[in-house]
DNA sequence: TTAGGTAGTCTCG
DNA sequence: CGAGACTACCTAA
């Protein structure tokens, strides 16, 4: 739990609310927010990129994100986040095969995507477990998985 | 369908 | 620090 976390604008999307936090004006973390949130104005010009981006996706599924990111984490979750990133949109990667990129277990994987503090542009939804969908922002039901299903069908995938 | 194995992180003490 | 618990898993039987 973030204690009051500052937003730099909160947009609405086919997936709901979304509140995006900058730090220096680099993307630091997009969060999920709950519907009673009320949208937040845009304040300067590199939150404006990343929310343009963010509009271009919903637009068309097979944009390609460039904006400059600081996800904070461990070296293990970076390099999970890394590979996630290369992941194209409309196809599917299992937990398993990318613990083997990476030489390690399937289990830390799925706990270093449950730590993704940008989903949507770093493509967690992307990865899904080898016989079923796997789990989304901390979920494997719920509102979340909901999304998860709504991101893959989105890019073309079938679930 | 389940039991056992696995890797990384977190939480106590 | 160390032990133990907790995962968005996987494979063999």
């Amino acid at each position: 739990m973030k204690p009051n976390p500052h937003y730099q604008a909160i947009i609405s999307s086919p997936i709901g609310l979304l509140g995006i936090i900058m730090e220096e004006g680099i993307l630091h973390s997009i969060d999920f927010m709950p519907d009673n949130t009320a949208p937040q104005a845009t304040v300067d010009n590199a939150t404006a990129q990343v929310v343009s981006q963010l509009q271009h996706y919903f637009r068309q599924a097979g944009w390609m994100f460039s904006l400059p990111m600081l996800p904070v984490g461990t070296p293990f979750q970076q390099a999970v986040w890394q590979q996630l990133q290369q992941i194209p949109a409309g196809e599917v990667r299992t937990y398993g095969e990318i613990a083997k990129i990476l030489g390690s277990g399937p289990r830390a994987v799925g706990n270093a995507c449950r730590k993704n503090p940008i989903p949507v542009v770093i493509p967690c939804h992307r990865v899904v477990a080898s016989s079923g969908p796997g789990g989304y922002a901390g979920q494997t039901q719920g509102p979340n998985m909901t999304i998860k299903s709504w991101l893959l069908a989105h890019e073309g995938v079938i679930i």
